[in-house]
DNA sequence: CTAGGGTTAG
């Protein structure tokens, strides 16, 4: 086939063409997947995690620079040139687009594609598929599913795999188990769709469910189910299913490769095994800014500092460029050691040297290193001078450092902003009624209080996990009147609670929400979720165990000093991972060294 | 000859 020459020139245009002209909608096909005619609206989603997305583009621009693929694949070649096109020539443009992550190029061809005349095969609605899943494109993929099932490729084990792929990545987990389970034959590939894309949407305690009913269909889990698996248990701590997981690597002699090993140090370094990580990094052969970005803010949140810092010059020293993540773990080790002349400096040389462009993110790294470390103006003039709107947790990272340093003005003003931006967000109270508690002005904490409750806003209650064995249990913080099954874990708690106060522990009860008497705030504390989960781990564990906790909101100041005696009393070390960071308790200190 | 992969502040 002859294609015609064109100039390069001519084809650096822009193509607009609207979403509703380019893929009608099939009003024929009354599917599950569809788009329903009469009521003008998509299926309800059956997850109710799936929340609502704004589309990226109302009006999709093509913007086609030609010389960064190939020329003949120039989007105006089916504008102009479509009877030069064959079937073979279109299908071969639109892989070679999603290759290239041109994804609006290849929803761009395939919208094309029946306006010249060609069909597609089942062989291009893999491609398409997945570019629709990188464009979280949820309508265009209901669309398309209902395309592949008219045209007979239903049971087409490819594009139904790609299908729950993009399902997944389009936040909608439950379509996508569905077609998975009505898929006629599936492959680890399929499962791996699955489990990649439980995870993607954070639902990583069925990522691991899955990934147990494969083993028990009898599919072999390869590297890439590894890689799924060991970012769900890094995200739920499980450190044991995650050793598991590794030994299965070592033992089915699966490929360390840079996905594997990276997957790996995560693991190890969200559950707080900081050596196992380091030994896995160094196990490694091929690297990339990944592995090292996992492996600095390993450092980081578990209190190594300055092992972050060396890790980041080493990296720079080797030659592998940093990016924006590497700096997010550079000034949140800085921030959580009190760094703050290497923080200041970091900033700096991320903007001049390595030209990087900050992101909120780093400008609430800054504000948290510097409120914390009491440099309350400077933090201020962060918040001034940065070129973007402050989001909730700049104003909370301030609002922070008000209450460490009972700046209870400035904490108001923080609180202002915060609850216009986020007025529904319990969170933000507690923190308004903490900052209040500080100066026992109680009066004001019933105000918050009474607001609360009159706007029937709740506080996230406290939860956390430990895992023993395979199994992860999990702790919610009690209700002082409704025990609720684990006698045996208040029972320990109120022996401990005896045992540290001839140790000299007081229980913290500044803290507490409410003005309770003492003793009632002293119960209340008792049973937050962390102690609950401390004692059980201490029931059912030999004393040589590390006990390993997460936790979902971060750790409060009685229970901090609570486990560091706890360390010393019961020679026990314990590890905390709140929301935020971790603490490493031993012998009556914490790693934290109590600045947190 | 098509499908599935790791990191991100507080």
């Amino acid at each position: 086939m002859v294609l015609p020459r064109f100039n390069h020139e001519e084809i650096i245009e822009t193509v607009p063409t609207t979403l509703n002209e380019a893929l009608p909608m099939d009003p024929t096909l009354p599917l599950p997947y569809c788009f329903n005619p009469t009521t003008h609206s998509y299926r309800v989603p059956s997850d109710s995690n799936d929340s609502a997305r704004t589309y990226p583009y109302d009006e999709f621009t093509l913007k086609l620079h030609s010389h960064e693929s190939n020329s003949r694949s120039s989007a105006l070649l089916f504008t102009q040139f479509h009877e030069f096109i064959d079937s073979e020539l279109c299908h071969t443009i639109l892989r070679c687009y999603t290759h290239l992550n041109k994804h609006l190029l290849t929803v761009f061809v395939y919208t094309q594609m029946s306006k010249i005349g060609i069909l597609p095969d089942s062989s291009i609605f893999p491609a398409v598929l997945k570019s629709v899943a990188q464009l979280c494109r949820r309508d265009l993929g209901q669309s398309i599913h209902c395309c592949v099932i008219k045209m007979g490729f239903g049971s087409d084990i490819y594009s139904s795999t790609a299908l729950v792929h993009m399902y997944c990545t389009c936040l909608l987990c439950g379509d996508a188990r569905q077609l998975f389970d009505e898929m006629p034959e599936r492959n680890a590939v399929s499962w791996n769709a699955l489990i990649t894309g439980y995870t993607h949407n954070r639902r990583f305690r069925e990522a691991i469910d899955v990934f147990r009913e494969m083993q028990a269909a009898g599919a072999e889990p390869g590297e890439v189910t590894t890689v799924g698996v060991l970012s769900a248990c890094a995200h739920l701590g499980a450190l044991n299913q995650g050793k598991w997981v590794h030994d299965y690597i070592t033992r089915n002699r699966l490929r360390l490769n840079v996905f594997v090993g990276t997957a790996l140090i995560d693991m190890y370094a969200k559950c707080g095994l900081v050596d196992e990580a380091e030994k896995v990094f160094w196990a490694m052969r091929v690297k990339n800014v990944y592995t090292w970005n996992v492996l600095i803010s390993g450092y980081a949140m578990n209190g190594q500092g300055e092992a972050a810092l060396q890790a980041f010059s080493r990296m720079v020293m080797e030659n592998f460029r940093p990016d924006e993540v590497t700096f997010l773990g550079v000034l949140c080790a800085c921030c959580h050691q009190g760094l703050v002349k290497e923080g200041r400096w970091h900033f700096l040389s991320m903007k001049e040297e390595f030209r990087l462009q900050p992101m909120i993110e780093h400008y609430s790294c800054m504000v948290d290193l510097l409120g914390r470390a009491g440099f309350l103006d400077e933090a201020q003039e962060v918040i001034r001078t940065m070129n973007m709107k402050p989001d909730p947790i700049i104003w909370r990272a301030l609002l922070g450092a008000c209450r460490i340093h009972g700046h209870t003005q400035l904490g108001e003003f923080a609180i202002r902003n915060l609850l216009e931006l986020e007025p529904k967000n319990g969170e933000n109270y507690v923190l308004l009624s903490n900052l209040y508690a500080r100066d026992r002005n109680w009066v004001k904490v019933g105000q918050v209080r009474e607001m609360m409750n009159r706007t029937g806003i709740h506080k996230v209650p406290g939860c956390s996990s430990i895992e023993i064995g395979s199994v992860v249990y999990e702790f919610v913080v009690s209700d002082i009147t409704e025990p609720g099954g684990y006698e045996e874990v208040y029972k320990l708690l109120a022996v401990i609670k005896r045992q540290l106060e001839v140790a000299g522990y007081s229980a913290d009860t500044n803290i507490v929400l409410y003005d309770l008497e003492e003793e009632e705030k002293e119960q209340t504390l008792i049973y937050h979720s962390e102690k609950l989960a401390l004692a059980f781990g201490l029931l059912k564990t030999s004393s040589d165990t590390t006990l390993i906790i997460v936790k979902n909101l971060r750790i409060c100041q009685d229970c901090h000093q609570f486990f560091k005696l706890i360390s010393m009393i019961y020679r026990r070390k314990i590890t905390v991972r709140d929301r935020h960071r971790f603490h490493h308790f031993s012998g009556g200190v914490c790693s934290c060294k109590d600045y947190w």
